[in-house]
DNA sequence: ACGACATTACATCGAATATTGGAATGTTGA
DNA sequence: TCAACATTCCAATATTCGATGTAATGTCGT
């Protein structure tokens, strides 16, 4: 069996310096988040600014809409916070919307050959 | 009910254009395939250069290992090629390592607070 | 063509996750 | 405090996903 070592370059260049454990399962835990469209369709309407819930829901039920934020919420994707009766949603940072903008570019790109 | 429109900054900065139902599931796809500790593993060890499949049996069965590497296969985030007996895999490019980078950092910015 | 080996494909099962209705919580204005 | 409203919490169900054993495929050397 084992008998096919390759090896070619320790590139020393980007250094993340071997994830912990937790480090994988956090970093996972972010992408796992990050792997519904649903979810993706609030952190993309959320791009143009803060929105209570009542706002964000389309055709789901309101708990429903309600549990994704609360997804999004618990992998730091999101922050809120409260005025009067509302709950209003905000992406955490300009980070997530690279990540979201990369993402989609390189889904786009890597499906050209398939066509749209 | 409905009846708290924010509407801020109608920010014509990163343009990621109105994403498609087709595309956010593509990229949700994406991000799914990168949900999870395991495959993260895989792909942090093809950063150090292409490697056949039992060269990444750990403790885990083979058969794991190879659903696992067909899973990022199916999202385009690594590439194979048969040498004789063996496949090797590789990242599929760098996109895909930025990526993985951006990622690790904001979980670790993000949690910060909670101690590791 | 045959036998040995590397890998995948399929089917299954148990675990994790999403959706949803309804009850509970928290907030406001009167 | 009470009524109305926004949102979350809880529990049940339905769906999806991961690990794995085994059968099948493909490749090599002879």
């Amino acid at each position: 069996m084992e008998a096919c070592n390759q090896d070619e370059h320790h590139s020393p260049q980007s250094v993340v310096a071997e994830p912990s454990v937790q480090q994988l399962e956090r970093t996972a835990a972010l992408f796992k988040a990050l792997g519904d469209p649903a979810r993706l369709a609030l952190l993309y309407r959320l791009r143009q600014g803060e929105r209570c819930v009542g706002d964000l829901v389309g055709d789901d039920k309101l708990s429903t809409v309600s549990a994704r934020l609360q997804t999004l919420l618990n992998a730091n994707l999101v922050t809120r916070r409260r005025d009067a009766r509302h709950l209003y949603y905000q992406l955490a940072d300009q980070h997530v919307v690279e990540l979201f903008e990369n993402a989609i570019a390189h889904a786009n790109e890597k499906t050209l050959i398939q066509g749209d």
